[in-house]
DNA sequence: GCCAACGTTGGC
DNA sequence: GCCAACGTTGGC
């Protein structure tokens, strides 16, 4: 069996936060609206059922970690590619031939201290993170698991 | 609000 | 297939 993964996803917490997360029934939702090649393809070949999930506030004024949650559904096609009344309606994509992938996840905890993204940055130990790198964009990037450790480590104060 | 980075689109 | 223009993301 592979060893656990871990990742982080960001979310703009206007869209969908960590507290919308905890008020979902059993703290599961269905992870959606990735329409990035990239994001896709480490969803449909790397993201596993168990993997670890730094849920990453962005496009606020202080970006943070701040919780994990863990992946409980492999990916599958995302039902909003299909619904001409979702924003992420793809008119080239049908359900024969989806393009977008969706996986689920659970919260498991909610940060006491979220760790914010100047903070990983003053962090040597950290040096190298994905989500650190200068224009990075995607969405769901890789975190080794001695970063995860660190960064729950923190995240707990 | 600015701007760097990067993906996508479309003309050729 | 190249590449300029454009749109989006997201930190600051």
């Amino acid at each position: 069996m592979a060893r656990r993964r871990y990742w982080l996803f960001k979310s703009e917490p206007s869209t969908y936060s960590i507290d919308d997360l905890a008020r979902e029934p059993g703290g599961r939702a269905m992870w959606d609206g990735i329409r990035n090649y990239q994001v896709r393809n480490l969803l449909r070949d790397e993201v596993r059922v168990g993997d670890g999930v730094l849920f990453h506030h962005s496009g606020i004024a202080e970006p943070a970690v701040v919780g994990t949650a863990r992946v409980v559904r492999a990916a599958y096609p995302d039902p909003t590619q299909f619904d001409p009344r979702h924003p992420g309606y793809d008119s080239r994509s049908s359900p024969d031939a989806p393009r977008w992938l969706a996986v689920d996840i659970a919260l498991v905890e909610t940060f006491s201290r979220p760790v914010t993204l100047a903070a990983m940055r003053a962090e040597p130990r950290l040096a190298g993170l994905a989500v650190l790198r200068r224009g990075n964009r995607l969405s769901v990037t890789p975190v080794p698991a001695d970063a995860w450790r660190l960064i729950v480590r923190l995240g707990r104060g």
